[in-house]
DNA sequence: TATGCTATGTACGGTCTCGAACAACATTGC
DNA sequence: GCAATGTTGTTCGAGACCGTACATAGCATA
């Protein structure tokens, strides 16, 4: 553990509900704890509970070609893993796995399906986010195309960043590699182009941080699209 | 125009919906014809009328750094464009440019937004609707990773070919270059390709897929990944 | 301390795509 | 007919990334 004391962190969408419906909604919410690597759903599998992350991270991957897989979307203490239940699907598309470890609230599919048909504003606030993320999942599609290893790893960084709430953490190469679609090698390069300029550091399995503007400048643009968009919805 | 007679198809969307809820739609729907390369929506523009397609398509456009765009989604008579309104958002976040030409059933935003909150089957439609999007442009955000021009540039003829019911549709390399994001000169390489394995034809401004099957062999799994995902939410 | 296992570093030739420039051809209007 | 415009074909060197293989370094356990 990198730090000793518990974040004091919240979930976003549930800290903007009315101070009613979220204590209506408290009674079926459960503190878990999500271990690194932990899949929450298999793509096309069923969404048997939802989450709320407080202090950890969940990546969204897409298969192709029967095995490999990338990236599409990050989720963090401002959404809620199982969005597709605010549409009425209870299948995830994705795969959905755990990087961050660390607690998020979770509450059972029943209780969330009667909990979301009388609360608006849950509603609201979770069809809100879900545009949001089909943004933040268009803006990867393009990232993907235009951008080098390079860029789109401090994109990823930063992210990351932004949903753990720290400027350390624990991810090895061969990971991140799997996340962005390219092989360990790439990211090998790129992590150390990015520590020569000082803008991070890292050693054995984890990252860390060490000049958040400097990163910024060096990443593509899409981090910045993406984080002043849900800056600005969640305002 | 390469075909005289007017196509018999009508919106999915439209069609699926219970007969007294469409009926109740109708006065509101108004036939209107969307001409080629016509900008529906501006990136971050407002919604102002919703369009249900039926013999055009309609593509998602994304912007990054500033100038370049790739197009990150398709939507033809199995949705409706302006489906963020389905999330209760009325500003789209992406750039909506008509392809193929034709006609689509248009209503007023105010018009949608009554409609939309008293009609259950529509709500379910279009929350639907706005799920499989999401599935097609995280497929496209994989895709642009894994795949190179010549898969990329099949899937997108045979999405279109399904899209306008038509096996013939004007296109420029041009234009095609600037939806896959790459350049014109890797469009001329790929069609060529295409066209010596007997699979397209293809002549100035427009294309015919000559072999559906051996097209889709060519095309990357992401095709027949979407395509099917497609056809069972919609059986 | 020795032994594995995991994580990271480095090297190689090959492929795809890039940006740029120029040539050839089709279509339209004068 | 000619000129202007729009569409497609071809070439060049450069760069990013691929797949693969092998070497080194940190960490855990016995």
């Amino acid at each position: 553990m990198l730090s000793a004391k518990k974040t004091p962190y919240s979930n976003h969408l549930l800290t903007a509900l009315p101070r009613n419906e979220y204590r209506k909604l408290l009674p079926f919410l459960k503190p878990v704890e999500l271990a690194y690597e932990e899949v929450l759903y298999e793509a096309h599998g069923p969404i048997r509970h939802v989450y709320f992350p407080v202090d950890c991270f969940v990546s969204m991957l897409t298969t192709v070609d029967g095995d490999r897989a990338a990236e599409v979307g990050l989720i963090g203490s401002e959404g809620m893993v199982g969005f597709p239940l605010a549409l009425g699907i209870a299948a995830s598309p994705f795969r959905a796995v755990v990087q961050g470890g660390g607690t998020a609230m979770r509450m059972k599919l029943a209780d969330f399906r009667r909990e979301f048909g009388t609360s608006t504003a849950l509603r609201r606030e979770l069809l809100l986010f879900t545009h949001l993320l089909m943004i933040q999942i268009a803006q990867t599609a393009a990232c993907n195309r235009f951008h080098v290893v390079t860029q789109r790893m401090a994109r990823w960084l930063l992210m990351t960043r932004d949903r753990v709430h720290s400027s350390e953490f624990r991810i090895t190469q061969e990971f991140l590699a799997l996340m962005l679609g390219v092989r360990r090698v790439g990211v090998s390069v790129a992590a150390r182009s990015l520590q020569e300029r000082k803008l991070i550091g890292y050693r054995r399995g984890s990252v860390t941080i060490l000049d958040h503007r400097g990163l910024v400048a060096a990443s593509c643009g899409c981090y910045k699209t993406v984080k002043d968009i849900y800056a600005q919805a969640q305002a």
